[in-house]
DNA sequence: GAGGAGAAGGCGAACGTTCGCCTAGATCGA
DNA sequence: TCGATCTAGGCGAACGTTCGCCTTCTCCTC
């Protein structure tokens, strides 16, 4: 009796397991590697049996096809890159979860590489990318708005859809309307007769920051009040603890105040905390407004009342806009500035709206 | 006088921009290419002034390495794939980053795959890896657990190291204590004098949830108690949402429970949030103990006691032992299980510790 | 029964590298 | 002066594909 081999597949010289390749197909197939290809991409006029017997052999060889092989000569990997921040920021990750299906329902892979929250190493990974001769590439990192070398990096070599705005280099940009991010938020803390409004703002110089500061001072002017600045804005990191910290110092600065507009909601979980811890109570003493519709808003309690920006949309159609580019498309003459919606919940002092369970 | 051109680096036949290769390095500087691929790579004996004339010229044309084409030969990527759940889920998104972290620093690249939340990709994932030839991977996405395709998808040719169990393959496995982590949590309330202890879940069947489980009944059986099971215990989806609900279910069946072990701090947001909503104060009338240690948990109110559970740890870690799995070190005979630490903050209803600011 | 069309598949070259081996010249010691 | 040794760099082949072109059959039509 034989002892069946424990595996098919072809082995290097040094007898480790080695990928198969076309020509381990063709010769099981008894036909040129050439052939084999022919097959394998759907081209060609190839008889049926010889198909299928191909198709069979590659099968039994568990035929991983070479995209680096392929590459080569089709200068192409048809491979789609991502620069992402920090994904444990939820708000990024779903945008990148979004994108990358979207991506594949077209037909392109993703590959992602992620920068630390410092963005310390975003040359780095425009070297990986382009290392690997991805196609195009989709930049989330919005740390990276101010790295100047980026620009030159990215020059014209290939295809970028951004999220953000990057130094010297001009390239389709899409995101929401951070402005009307702004207004909308202000807009009803003045609806429900706060003038005393504080602010804490992202990190300060950032595009977002500086579009949802206007936004609000834009909705200040239009009630006819003026726009305080100065000491009633106070920078955070997008961060809870960044957000605490910012309130805390705010109501240092003004105890007077009785509403927040908070420029995203993990801050403002922080600034209801830092509220608390000062004996104020949200809604009652202070109203409070974030931003972006992250999931525990909704939960906490009070419920969070925000602006929801649509992150799922937003990279749905960034890698849409992407794979367009790379196909040869003309770029999209104006950003894409997708629309937002204000969710009334409890912490600005509105009878919630019923919604829906998840 | 003659214009400058606008860019210096090689184009194709049809006129585009094209990647540098070795061969317009080498034209260049005057010389073959196999000397420039020797210079790139601090081989061989090269005279300093050819080694200077190459590097400029390298540097003049913007010179790229194909890692495609160098993979081909040398059958090693020198890259490394990281299939990824979710990545809005901030735990694993810390796990990851800090993988990549690790690996950049041992001069490894990193590409990472992620798959939506009902991982309903996860062989995609593997394909997309695979044909890009990367020279290992690690999984991390627990939602693929069951998924008994896996294990023979990625059967031994490639290393891998996962966060989770897989099917039919035997990888080493790394992660934190689950047990202890169960164990930890009810203790502390027992200590705290509670005796009907509901219990939220995360997702049945998993790991995890079974591990934590268990730890959680042995703390019961250690203090002489009954293992309460049935309707006890409430499954969750590891969502804030999830825990909501959950928390609901449990609060119709036993509003006698004055405590509340749940199975991660999101849907312990949650439950806090269905507490509140059904009059019981936290930890006032019931007590509450969460784990993870996720960046809300100190912040809600009531801030959130939970079990901290190391993921940066865990992803150099990891990385660390794919990388020198990659490397031809044996594999750990054993799983590698950190330990975690309970944080007594106020949901419990302890005094909190102090906490150095973040 | 010659000519042509179409089907089936083979062949060579190229993609951008690495790697081992080879060669030409310089240096050196006896 | 001869050969040995070293240095600097060239050469050919290989990696796993794709792609355009070529060859051989078979079948049909007039």
């Amino acid at each position: 009796m034989v002892m069946a081999p424990t595996d098919p597949g072809p082995r290097s010289s040094d007898g480790t397991r080695r990928y198969a390749s076309i020509k381990d197909v063709a010769s099981r197939a008894g036909v040129s590697y050439q052939t084999v290809s022919k097959v394998l991409n759907g081209g060609g006029s190839v008889a049926p049996a010889t198909l299928e017997r191909i198709q069979r052999a590659a099968d039994e060889v568990g035929y991983v096809p070479n995209v680096l092989a392929r590459g080569l000569v089709t200068h192409g990997t048809r491979t789609l890159g991502v620069i992402a921040a920090d994904p444990s920021d939820h708000v990024l990750g779903r945008f990148v979860v979004a994108a990358q299906t979207e991506a594949r329902r077209l037909g392109w892979a993703t590959v992602v590489a992620n920068v630390d929250a410092a963005a310390s190493d975003v040359a780095g990974c425009v070297e990986v990318l382009s290392e690997r001769r991805v196609d195009g590439i989709l930049m989330a990192a919005p740390q990276a708005e101010g790295d100047a070398d980026l620009g030159t990096r990215l020059r014209g070599r290939l295809p970028v859809v951004s999220l953000h705005h990057i130094q010297g280099l001009r390239v389709p940009l899409i995101g929401s309307d951070h402005v009307q991010t702004g207004t909308l938020a202000v807009e009803h803390l003045i609806e429900h007769g706060h003038r005393a409004i504080g602010v804490v703002t992202g990190t300060t110089g950032r595009r977002v920051t500086l579009a949802r500061l206007g936004g609000g001072a834009q909705a200040l002017r239009d009630a006819g009040l003026e726009d305080r600045n100065g000491d009633w804005l106070q920078e955070g990191d997008w961060t809870i603890g960044g957000g605490y910290a910012a309130t805390l110092r705010l109501l240092d600065r003004h105890p007077e105040l009785t509403a927040l507009f908070i420029h995203n909601d993990y801050m403002a979980i922080g600034a209801v905390r830092a509220l608390y811890e000062r004996g104020r109570r949200v809604p009652g003493d202070v109203a409070v407004v974030g931003c972006d519709d992250a999931p525990p808003a909704r939960y906490s309690v009070p419920a969070l009342s925000t602006v929801r920006v649509p992150f799922e949309d937003t990279g749905r159609i960034a890698m849409a806009q992407l794979v367009a580019l790379v196909d040869g498309e003309p770029a999209p003459k104006r950003s894409t500035l997708l629309p937002v919606v204000l969710v009334r919940r409890e912490s600005c002092g509105c009878e919630p709206e019923p919604e829906e369970t998840a």
